[in-house]
DNA sequence: AATTGTGAAGCATTTCACAGCT
DNA sequence: AGCTGTGAAATGCTTCACAATT
């Protein structure tokens, strides 16, 4: 048994807590309750403490959660703790943005090595970080005990660029190409499709809503109850 | 009741299997079936054929569904058909990468106007699409029939650019910026936060799962079974 | 013969309700 | 008195198994 079983979902609210409660240690605020964590990050009480309970009993009953404390915790069941090292494939736009993002506001996550295919790209700097070409990866990414990579490269690109991830000893990769990655069950692979994103949010806007009445309607027949 | 109850995870899935449709059809295949399908996208068949039968009975016993057929049904259901019209709130490199995204691949949702408080990049443009001040945000909102605001704006302005977006008639928000929104029920909001899918992806590596262990550990007491 | 469409079973996650600490 | 921690109930989603259809 590698995971207990603590639900995915759980997990991603996980860094939502620590962000807002390292807003609230920094604002000097000692403590904070379920109900407070609630109202600044949308879950609900009960949903936040069993998240945290999944991992023990961080709080006090009747009092609250230690702000510092807490955040502690969870950076440290996240693997925050030490800095986790990243790997930028694909310096287009997305990635200069990702980035940026990552290298400049946390520490805990870092892309310590990029790479790209295109020559003029090559050598310069995107914050510090040198540009490096496709085949210095695998060597790269185990040379800078690289464990986590992140795929910004064309579709037709990623399954090549993952699978050199996965030979360099990459162990989760979020891979922002429309492409789905065949790898060995050794790779968590977490997709983020943006096109999707922004499809599936027509669905929830008036312009779909006849629409979809409608093709119910057209092909309904004999569904009741 | 405005929405029968499909399930939004189903809702994620639909752009998936359009865009393998439409792959699909432009390779002159006429019919598919639910396990090519699933095998192409990675979803499961029976899973598949009931996220279509939400909709309706689109495909033929025995044989598979029509491929342009089912694209064009599905591209209604979303409501993609007529094109959905977005706004673009923040064009820095997250919001330039989205823009190239949308504007160059897709004409299904389209971003038709573009907003930022940079007087620098205010009059220059993205892919033929002028940056405006935000202060003609809500107008331009209501007379270019916008339903969709794509915040790519720092933390500190997401909610009142949100506002801006909900003044001006906008249905559905997806949202870049680390903050929670609170806006009116008519909204639907779509967070993405990459600092999150990084962290939580920490979890995933090997990084973390001692230290989860050892925090558990630590103030595990009387848990059993 | 093959493949869809779907009730029912099975799982997973969230919410409820309250006992247990401080 | 207040707030956490947690079994139990409720809900939601996925998988199963098979009848229906071509």
């Amino acid at each position: 048994m590698r995971k207990p079983k603590i639900p995915e979902a759980a997990i991603k609210r996980l860094p939502v807590y620590l962000r807002v409660l390292e807003e609230t240690a920094a604002a000097e605020i000692q403590i904070i309750s379920s109900a407070e964590l609630a109202d600044k990050t949308g879950f609900s009480p009960e949903q936040i403490r069993k998240d945290l309970a999944y991992f023990g009993a961080f709080g006090t009953r009747g009092v609250g959660y230690d702000t510092i404390l807490l955040s502690r915790r969870i950076a440290r069941i996240l693997g925050l703790h030490q800095g986790v090292h990243a790997a930028l494939v694909g310096a287009g736009h997305l990635g200069y943005a990702l980035a940026r993002y990552s290298i400049s506001r946390h520490k805990d996550v870092r892309i310590t090595a990029i790479f790209d295919t295109d020559p003029a790209k090559i050598g310069t700097e995107i914050m510090g970080v040198t540009i490096r070409p496709m085949a210095d990866l695998r060597q790269a990414v185990k040379d800078q005990n690289i464990k986590i990579g992140i795929l910004t490269v064309p579709a037709t690109e990623a399954q090549a660029a993952a699978e050199q991830l996965q030979e360099g000893g990459v162990e989760a990769i979020l891979n922002f190409a429309p492409a789905k990655l065949r790898l060995g069950p050794n790779v968590f692979v977490q997709n983020i499709d943006l096109t999707i994103e922004l499809q599936s949010l027509a669905y929830y806007t008036s312009a779909s809503e006849e629409a979809a009445a409608q093709v119910v309607e057209e092909t309904s027949s004999s569904i009741d109850s």
